[in-house]
RNA sequence: UGCCCUGUGGUGUAAUUGGCAACACGCCUGACUCUGGAUCAGGAAAGUCUAGGUUCGACCCCUAGCAGGGCAGCCA
């Protein structure tokens, strides 16, 4: 991007108080001019739109500061972390276009760094070897209102605490008999100071190190390291960390290492959907949905599969800001995100959903015309295609009623429309099976008034969209819609019990223009007038032409008989 | 009944750091249109949680409240 139009410079950049931050660390040169973000995952599921943001915002800031971005697994816990996640998250990462420049970093890597900081801490008199059992240590961290009371461990010897903590390592204990823990105040107000675990033993095989150690981590020991040692200077995290903040500077005063700043902003919630990953999880394992990637998932790769663009997602992300107040975000706003890009980058097509014949009086039975039509009347290099009219057609159901509500501007019995790229119709028989159903219109068609050439001085209110019966082809279409009915399915106490019935209703012989047969997966199209669809991947693969539906189309009509 | 954080239109963010509240979405008009889309032109909508205070002047500073969120995993 260097094409900078008069326009562009006017724009005023976007911040947020945690680019003002480092506007002002760049000034004082607090670190020697260097900006240097990581996004930190644990592989312990997918990565939804909230991490989005977080990995637009940390490697936005890279980029936009000529610093570095690092990608990196927080990998301290074996009991919940998988290789498939890992597969997953490098995926999402990359597709969102977020640079770490090959540094896919492990905090597994740094076991032995921490274990031996661990033992800097121990000799220091910071740390020690605590036998009491997990109901203990809740026991004696005292409450959110009274203070604690020390372990009857704390006060062990430097040389007694460095045996056992090499015990621990060497795995001569079994799981939760000991753990190491910082010396700090068990008085504090700030319960995470109330001498925090730094290592617990866990007798699991870890993704990376298999059986290498027994014991491991926990994440405020482990996290500060890890950014330490990557040289982090701006260690952004969500807003529940706050409290952790003290801790996180203590273990690295106490290390007297390099020391980088935690800033906090507050995570992204949507409504109509769930972020956290453990009902994420919930819902794929109860399989309320089709699995990580279903479309109607938050999820990054839900989202992709979906129809979700790159381009979408930053513009959501800019578009939502940065901030330290919590906030609920409608999903308008991410819808709008998708159609601006969609409606500039799409290709049109046309396609029936629910098709209803409509035959031509008067139009020659085997004669077929081709009409020129418009690939994006946004963007002219897109180009043009040929469409084949034909006597025999299919028009939405929708499109036609027979006794149409005020300002209906499709057809109705007597009633005159344009087909897109076609000849203006007329209705002038309606015939309906033996239960009173519509299943064909028989129209008149004006000559005159083929598409395109100009000749035709009627002006009809309304255009709708067609296929050939003759070569359309057929395909399932899936339409999705938010997958809870109401706004914030979080607060409710049964959860679950707010799914929306309706989030996925598939059309199973909807008909498509020919040139659709042979679309694939990874392009954007605007079937016209009702909404933007991409090939379904998953489908795609196993030998069907599936159809998903991105989002609707702005809909004033329907807007309007809702009243 | 402790500590920390946050309160600006319906929603998400701004406000040159003390100078009469702006942008985007959404909503409503109208124009235009061979997509009831897009585009264009307008409009309604907060007086900034409350009450005091400082100041010529407060969304911004101070005090006291109120409201919301977070924290008592050997999760992150």
């Amino acid at each position: 991007m260097n094409a900078n139009t008069p326009e562009e410079k006017a724009e005023p950049k976007k911040t947020n108080f945690i680019r003002e931050i480092i506007d002002e660390d760049l000034k004082t040169g607090k670190w020697d001019g260097r900006v240097h973000t990581r996004f930190p995952p644990e592989p312990n599921g997918y990565l939804h739109i909230g991490h989005a943001k977080s990995i637009m915002l940390n490697y936005g800031i890279a980029r936009d500061y000529n610093g570095k971005f690092n990608l990196r697994f927080d990998d301290t816990n074996p009991e919940k972390e998988e290789q498939e996640y890992v597969d997953s998250i490098i995926e999402d990462v990359k597709w969102l276009g977020a640079d770490f420049e090959g540094r896919i970093l492990f905090a597994s890597d740094y076991f032995q760094q921490m274990y031996d900081y661990a033992v800097d801490l121990i000799k220091k008199g910071k740390a020690y070897v605590c036998d009491l059992n997990a109901d203990q240590i809740r026991e004696y961290r005292g409450t959110l209102t009274a203070p604690g009371k020390e372990s009857p461990y704390s006060n062990r010897t430097v040389k007694e605490n460095l045996d056992l903590f090499n015990r621990m390592r060497k795995g001569e204990f079994a799981n939760g008999e000991k753990v190491l823990r910082a010396k700090i105040d068990m008085a504090s107000p700030n319960v995470n100071l109330r001498d925090p675990i730094m290592y617990r033993i866990v007798h699991a095989e870890h993704h990376r190190t298999g059986n290498d150690w027994c014991i491991y981590p926990t994440y405020d020991w482990a996290h500060g390291i890890e950014d330490s040692i990557e040289n982090i200077t701006h260690s952004i995290c969500t807003l529940e960390f706050e409290n952790h903040r003290p801790l996180y500077d203590w273990y690295l005063d106490e290390l007297g290492v390099y020391h980088p700043q935690q800033i906090e902003f507050a995570r992204l919630n949507l409504n109509y959907t769930v972020m956290s990953k453990r009902k994420l999880l919930q819902l794929v394992q109860e399989a309320k949905v089709d699995g990580w990637d279903d479309p109607r998932m938050p999820t990054i790769s839900g989202l992709r599969r979906r129809g979700y663009t790159t381009e979408a997602m930053k513009n959501f992300a800019e578009i939502i800001g940065v901030a330290k107040r919590d906030a609920m975000t409608d999903i308008a706003l991410l819808e709008y995100a998708i159609r601006e890009d969609l409606n500039k980058h799409a290709l049109r097509a046309m396609a029936v959903l629910k098709p209803l014949k409509v035959s031509l009086i008067g139009y020659p039975e085997d004669t077929e015309e081709v009409m020129d039509a418009v690939n994006n009347p946004e963007d002219a290099s897109a180009g043009t295609r040929k469409l084949v009219f034909g006597k025999e057609l299919y028009i939405e159901e929708t499109d036609f009623m027979e006794d149409p509500p005020k300002g209906f501007h499709r057809l109705v019995p007597g009633g005159e429309v344009r087909l897109r790229y076609g000849y203006i119709i007329k209705c002038e028989e309606v015939v309906k099976d033996s239960e009173g159903k519509v299943i064909e219109l028989k129209c008149s068609y004006d000559p005159e008034s083929r598409s395109g050439t100009g000749t035709s001085k009627k002006k009809v209110k309304g255009t709708i969209h067609w296929v050939n019966a003759k070569h359309a082809v057929k395909a399932e279409v899936r339409l999705y819609d938010r997958l809870f009915t109401v706004e914030d399915p979080a607060s409710e106490e049964n959860w679950l019990e707010n799914l929306n019935p309706d989030s996925l209703i598939t059309v199973n012989n909807a008909l498509l223009e020919p040139s659709l047969a042979d679309a694939k997966p990874g392009l954007n199209y605007q079937f016209e007038r009702t909404g933007y669809f991409c090939v379904d991947k998953k489908s795609f693969a196993a030998g069907n032409l599936v159809f998903n539906r991105t989002v609707t189309l702005k809909d004033s009509w329907t807007k309007i008989i809702k009243n």
